[in-house]
DNA sequence: TCGCAAACGGTTTTT
DNA sequence: CCGTTTGCGA
């Protein structure tokens, strides 16, 4: 059953042999159908811890073992590279050959691999280099200095969306319909912007997109030879696919002929509309129900058993996603058991939410031995972190934030790059700009504003213009270009190791940073920039230990198509060779140098983004970071109105309805025990809000929850006895049996007195429309920051703001 | 050219 | 409230 041609070429042909059997063994009905479905074009709906990446990968490893294609004629695409790499490693595991034939990665990744591929026919030079989203803004400001734009009325940062924006959608500034003059002028900008770009010989994240989207659309030679290559194309996290990118996938696909897709290959899209959370940077949830209409999909699996959660979890998921109303339809299930109730708490404050949390996260770990990089903390904005960090910092719990700058993303490694690039090209004037003075050499504001003007007046990059430029600051100018030259002529032949560390000399970054203060933490970055290199180069397998890659029966195939490109009707020169590092030239066989390759490298993976490894950490991060990770218990805070669902989307339904899916994917994150939480005031933007409970807590099923305040609606009418713990109810610590600290107990009794204006005083009876009758406990603030603590008999105590609040007062 | 104070902005984010 | 950026004065 095995096809040993398969391992033909493979260096790991001494590798145990594998039983087909074996893969499919532990499947669930869904899954094996998904597995195992008949060439053609499918979707699956993958519900959370549905076993959504087991499903692709056994997918890819069956269609393998099962003779039906050879690793040539697999795409699999994902948008993380964290997912890439997932799908590599699992590949990897299951088959007993290499995979390196596949074209796994995401879909930048692999445009950029098309894009070295075909440089010639893309317009590009063949070290063209990628400007991640820091990048394109400095280019974008210089782009407006020169042509003396308003920033004002045009802030860069909104240009630089509108260009991202524009790209997403596939257009051209020729393509941007714009009535207005604000418009025109935006896009009058887009074009000088690309201007730039081309004659700098760089490309942004969504040019690599655009680009090679146009590349395969505009020759027909070359999109039919790969739309002839890839057999199977497997598309990951569907749901998040913009325009662009499902565009791109139609091109290799096939033909549309008439709004269907004429196609030989077959795609698998592996997606869950209710986990679609990124409608706000282009994403396109309708892609899959275009993807249905327009390749004729005739199967559709769901899978919807989950193996993450018990039941009281999946129950509250369940419930809440059916209130939105735009969804394809999918419920999930376990036979796990219901497992513990969902525990909903509400603090006074932000900072008793917090400590609150941080003592349940004590108790889980003392008592009940859950590892703590087990407990996840999640949140919908990132400056919810701050109080959470302070509390756990002082209590001495380990902790770790995800988000905030990556490694590649640090000022001191942009810094060092930027002189690697211009090692690379010296017309990047991106990077030119960032080194040019620094470390501090004389060349000030003035001088560089010389420099490009005479640069533009001859329409040449700065560092061919520095010899135009007279005076002291020329021979200052002359002096940098020739310091980069020098370099250059230095580190030829030289290691990729050797060079960077001659650069971190020569430029003068490690002298600087020595004589900062703070520059100690920068200069070990820089020595962990030389280590990444070094580890670049030998996982890539540049230098001495390269690896050939192994020539599969698809890949002779191509390299036959090349040879005879006239019975085979494409362009001379158009072949297919197989390129490992997504850099070499299909023409010429050439392949990026390691410096080029580590670049790009490091353009399109920017590292780790959190904070540093090791030690058993409670994990902190935004309930978007979030998605696609499990914890045995999570937290999700500040679940209130305003804050969760988010005051900027509750307006419209489609925001109110990403927000709910978002309250999905936090809910779903949790395998054992699940924490929810609200506090009547919170400290945001130096003012003290007050907020309603989240709507989303009204809309999960009473039967699953566990009330830890003593507050339920429709239940209980007791309220909180504060400072002591017997009010909370019996089993509030299931596992150990104890009680939760008394440290939340203690609400902030602000200082009582009346506020004129409001007639509200102490110890008056008022009305709410949503809450009822309630008793005055104190009143503090004034103006619009006026508000007062009520006691509600059905829905406990709560402090309102008075601006806001609808009260009436009871006689 | 540097340092400091005022001003500004503050959902979510991968590549 | 708080981190980042800008602008001005020395």
């Amino acid at each position: 059953m095995f096809p040993l041609d398969l391992l033909d070429g493979a260096e790991e042909s001494s590798a145990p042999a594998h039983r087909p059997s074996s893969l499919l063994d532990n499947l669930n009905d869904e899954q094996l159908a998904a597995v195992t479905l008949p060439a053609g074009h499918a979707l699956i709906l993958a519900g959370a811890g549905s076993g959504k990446t087991r499903v692709l990968t056994t997918r890819i490893a069956w269609l393998l073992q099962s003779g039906q294609v050879t690793p040539g004629g697999i795409l699999a695409v994902t948008f993380t590279n964290k997912a890439a790499k997932e799908m590599v490693a699992r590949l990897s595991a299951m088959l007993p050959y290499n995979v390196r034939g596949m074209w796994i990665g995401t879909f930048h990744g692999l445009c950029n691999r098309l894009l070295r591929a075909h440089h010639v026919a893309a317009g590009l030079p063949a070290t063209f280099q990628i400007l991640d989203t820091q990048d394109q803004l400095s280019a974008i400001k210089r782009l407006c200095k020169q042509y003396q734009v308003d920033e004002e009325r045009f802030p860069p940062k909104q240009l630089g969306w509108f260009i991202a924006g524009c790209k997403e959608e596939g257009m051209r500034p020729k393509d941007v319909v714009a009535s207005d003059p604000d418009t025109k002028k935006k896009v009058e900008l887009y074009q000088l912007y690309e201007d730039q770009c081309q004659r700098e010989g760089v490309v942004d994240f969504g040019e690599l997109m655009l680009r090679s989207f146009e590349l395969l659309r505009d020759d027909a030679a070359l999109r039919q030879h790969y739309q002839r290559r890839f057999r199977f194309i497997l598309v990951d996290e569907f749901q998040d696919t913009n325009k662009l990118q499902y565009a791109w996938l139609k091109q290799l696909a096939g033909e549309m002929v008439g709004g269907r897709l004429q196609s030989s290959s077959s795609v698998l899209a592996v997606g869950d509309d209710d986990q679609s959370i990124y409608a706000f940077r282009g994403a396109r949830v309708g892609n899959m129900t275009d993807f249905v209409r327009e390749f004729d999909v005739q199967h559709q699996i769901k899978l919807e058993q989950n193996y993450r959660s018990f039941s009281n979890i999946l129950d509250c998921a369940n419930a809440l996603i059916s209130h939105n109303s735009q969804r394809l339809g999918k419920n999930l299930r376990t036979n796990q058991g219901a497992g513990e109730p969902v525990r909903v708490y509400e603090a006074p404050t932000d900072l008793d939410e917090a400590s609150w949390m941080v003592e349940e996260i004590r108790n889980l770990v003392r008592q009940d031995g859950v590892p703590r990089q087990e407990i996840a903390v999640l949140y919908r904005s990132n400056a919810q972190s701050r109080v959470i960090e302070s509390k756990l910092f002082n209590a001495g719990v380990p902790y770790r934030v995800y988000g905030g700058l990556r490694f590649f993303e640090r000022a001191e490694i942009k810094h060092a790059l930027a002189y690697l690039r211009l090692l690379e090209n010296p017309h990047d004037d991106t990077s030119f700009m960032r080194v040019v003075n620094f470390p501090a050499r004389g060349i000030g504001a003035r001088s560089v504003e010389t420099l490009q003007e005479t640069a533009r007046a001859a329409g040449c990059s700065l560092s061919d213009a520095v010899t135009a430029v007279g005076g002291a600051a020329g021979t200052k100018l002359q002096g940098f270009v020739a310091k980069i030259d020098v370099l250059r002529e230095e580190t030829q032949g030289k290691s990729l190791r050797q060079t960077i560390e001659r650069m971190l000399e020569a430029s003068g970054l490690i002298d600087f940073y020595l004589n900062e203060k703070e520059g100690q933490d920068r200069i070990e970055n820089l020595k962990e920039l030389v280590n990444a290199a070094e580890s670049f180069v030998t996982q890539e397998g540049f230098g001495k230990d390269a690896i050939a890659l192994p020539i599969d029966e698809h890949s002779r195939a191509d390299a036959a198509l090349t040879q005879s490109p006239a019975s085979q009707g494409l362009n001379p020169g158009l072949p297919m060779l197989d390129v490992p590092l997504g850099g070499t030239d299909a023409e010429t066989g050439e392949t990026l140098s390691p410096l080029a390759a580590f670049l790009v490298h490091a353009a399109l993976e920017a590292g780790d983004n959190q904070a540093q490894a090791g030690q058993e950490a409670v994990q902190l991060m935004t309930v978007h970071a979030s998605k696609g990770l499990e914890f045995d218990v999570v937290f999700i805070g500040g679940l209130e109105e305003g804050l969760f669902p988010h005051e900027n989307a509750a307006s419209d339904k489609g925001g109110l309805e990403e927000e709910r899916r978002l309250m999905y994917v936090a809910i779903t994150r949790a395998r054992k025990r699940l924490y929810l939480s609200h506090s009547q005031s919170r400290m945001l933007h130096g003012q003290t809000r007050f907020n309603l409970p989240s709507r989303f807590l009204d809309e999960l099923p009473e039967a699953n929850l566990k009330w830890l305040t003593a507050k339920q609606p429709g239940f209980g009418t007791f309220t909180p006895k504060f400072g002591g713990g017997s009010a909370y109810g019996n089993g509030f610590r299931a596992a150990s049996g104890t009680r939760s600290s008394e440290v939340f107990a203690n609400p902030v009794v602000p200082p009582q007195k009346t506020v004129p204006g409001h007639g509200i005083t102490k110890g008056i009876t008022v009305f709410h429309a949503k809450f009822g009758e309630g008793k005055v406990l104190a009143v503090e603030g004034t103006g619009d920051d006026a508000r007062a603590q009520i006691n509600f008999p059905r829905h406990g105590t709560k402090w309102l703001a008075l601006a806001i609040a609808k009260l009436t007062i009871v006689e």
